[in-house]
RNA sequence: GCGCUCGUAGCUCAGCUGGAUAGAGCAUCAGACUACGAAUCUGAGGGCCGGGAGUUCGAAUCUCUCCGAGCGCGCCA
């Protein structure tokens, strides 16, 4: 509806500047937005205000030219008026409005998705938790946030790879093998022999105990036995990052998180990409020696200071297999990547991408995107509970899940712009109650749901678009109905663009709100056949939107509370 | 000290990428079920959009500068 106003304003402003009733010939970007005031109408247009100083003329004189030549040829304007400084304000016929619902029923499950992206590729990696530990609610938001973005540009049209970077190299791997080794010759924190650093966290023991009674772990495409000794160093690494991740996957699939590739940092080295990117950044002339290391002048592509690739000891800083990592992204054909993470690793965009244009391969400079979710806090009975991996004291993902449940999880995670800090308080959560929107939205669902079955029991069938008397809708509730039902590929399309699924939950409370008002107003069931019929049939566009929604955010409309 | 993010009602947060008179939920107060689910609805009060300056027809939104919060600033990942 509004790209239909945006295409009436556009076709007047061509006919203006064809016949010299508009002079300066320059098409101004036509922006049609949703006044804040009803009495503004149902679309606003300022046009007239933008082009002032180029046609130098009054706004308000251009409007009245402009509507002049606006012609309604689907005949959806009720009325058109020039306001306020210059503002033109459109309001659409209510019949208009209904036949937008005739689009609900045609798309079914697709309606909301568009082909926006083409069927281009992007991939998107997020959660890449490192295989030292349980997920934690920091990963939750950030599989909540990056799983929905995933579900956004899937629906407008991008071919999305879902991604999972797989940090089982490095410093912290070896730490976590030299933490089960500890556990299992029975040393505990604290022991003069535990290792520095050494990972505290009571799961430690269950690996090691798991290792010793020589269990098998199957993680994705590995199956690995634990050989129970506890001096083979290697063996007990390989078994205790199988059976971390074994863990994650389990949580994440609980969470209903997919990925579609699971890329290990190991391959890089093993396939010695490593090697070639840093060989391709010196030959580019961008590193030098000093202190026994081998540096990259990151200042080169607007760092605060250069950084260490190569460390004295001669293993490379873990921002080096990242680089490798995304010129293979690049080589893989994704000219858009999304990489979803934590705040707290802000600092490694800056160092990537540096090292991405010191490589010289034709990547563009703002490449790769970054979505990054600002810190969860977690309130457990009025108190802060502190997050250290190290000590071993944090609320998992998992916990989370069976306290709170995976529909309010998601949704909690989503709720809020990923730029603005969490407050998860635990016990809020788990009240399933008013506090907890996602309740109110899937009560309208189920609560739609049962007055079907109502009506099924007196024999009354919800009517196609094509039967239902459309003309009968027209209270003010309905219409508010029907409107924000029209906009919602709009806000899809916009959530996507932008990767911020929050606009999804506002939308879902908006629309369950304007269904709840109309309900405890107007009855559905009525002696009128034909206003029965033509209100099931909005409300049956209701429950396909809810549900739709929902399916973004991967929360179930369940037909039963 | 430097960088990133944020600061909007008592609390938790939106604000459609610069629009008209600032928006929800919770909390508070006052109301609504002898018919489709009261997990609901209707109404009221509540604001220096952190402070100041600038950009322009117009700023919560953009720029600068202070103040405050979180995060990051290692040859850790």
């Amino acid at each position: 509806m509004k790209e239909s106003v945006r295409i009436l304003v556009g076709e007047g402003l061509e006919r203006c500047f064809a016949d010299g009733s508009l002079s300066s010939g320059v098409m101004p970007p036509v922006v049609i937005e949703k006044p804040a005031h009803e009495e503004h109408g149902d679309f606003a247009c300022n046009v007239a205000m933008a082009m002032a100083k180029a046609e130098r003329k009054a706004p308000r004189q251009i409007a009245e030219t402009l509507v002049k030549y606006m012609e309604d040829r689907d005949g959806i304007i009720e009325s058109i008026e020039i306001a306020g400084p210059g503002f033109i304000n459109f309001r659409i016929a209510n019949a208009a409005w209904c036949r937008t619902l005739g689009a609900i029923e045609a798309a079914g499950a697709d309606y909301g998705t568009s082909r926006a992206g083409g069927g281009s590729k992007v991939q998107v990696e997020f959660v890449s938790a490192n295989p030292t530990g349980p997920l934690h609610i920091g990963h939750g938001r950030g599989a909540a946030i990056g799983d929905t973005i995933c579900r956004l540009l899937a629906a407008t049209g991008w071919d999305v790879t879902r991604e999972f970077y797989y940090n089982d190299a490095g410093a912290q791997i070896a730490n976590l093998a030299l933490s089960v080794q500890a556990r299992c010759l029975g040393i505990e924190p604290g022991d003069p022999r535990w290792p520095a650093d050494g990972y505290q966290g009571e799961y430690i023991k269950d690996v090691a105990r798991s290792y010793l009674d020589r269990e098998t772990v199957d993680a994705g495409d590995q199956h690995v036995a634990g050989a129970g000794d506890p001096n083979d160093l290697d063996a007990i690494r390989r078994f205790a990052v199988a059976y971390l991740r074994r863990e994650q996957d389990q949580d994440l699939l609980t969470f209903d998180v997919h990925f579609d590739v699971y890329f290990l940092e190991s391959s890089l080295y093993t396939e010695g990409r490593v090697e070639a990117a840093v060989n391709r950044l010196i030959e580019n002339g961008h590193t030098y020696e000093q202190d026994d290391a081998l540096w990259l002048r990151t200042t080169d592509f607007g760092d605060d200071k250069d950084r260490v690739m190569r460390k004295s000891d001669g293993s490379y800083t873990y921002f080096v297999p990242d680089v490798a990592y995304h010129l293979a992204k690049w080589e893989r054909g994704f000219v858009r990547v999304i990489n979803e993470q934590g705040a707290d690793h802000h600092s490694t965009i800056t160092r990537v991408r540096a090292g991405l244009q010191a490589l010289n391969a034709g990547i563009p400079q703002g490449w790769p995107e970054y979505v990054l979710h600002q810190m969860v806090t977690v309130m457990r009975g009025g108190e802060e509970v502190k997050i250290s991996k190290r000590a071993g004291s944090y609320v998992t993902l998992r916990d989370l899940i069976d306290e709170v449940g995976r529909d309010a999880t998601r949704f909690f995670f989503l709720m809020r712009k990923p730029d603005s800090q969490l407050v998860f308080d635990i016990d809020l959560a788990k009240q399933q109650s008013l506090e907890n929107p996602v309740y109110y939205v899937q009560y309208a669902h189920a609560r739609i749901c049962s007055i079907f079955e109502n009506a099924a029991e007196k024999g009354i069938a919800v009517p196609s678009f094509a039967s239902a008397a459309m003309e009968r809708l027209g209270t003010a509730e309905e219409m508010a109905i029907v409107k924000l039902l029209a906009s919602f590929p709009e806000v899809v399309e916009g959530a996507a663009q932008a990767f911020e699924p929050h606009r999804i939950t506002y939308y879902l409370q908006e629309l369950a709100g304007s269904f709840h008002s109309f309900y405890n107003k107007n009855r559905v069931i009525t002696e009128d056949m034909e206003l029965a019929g033509a209100r099931l049939f909005l409300l049956a566009c209701v429950v396909r939107t809810l549900k739709n929604g929902l399916a973004l955010l991967g929360v179930s409309a369940p037909e039963k509370m």
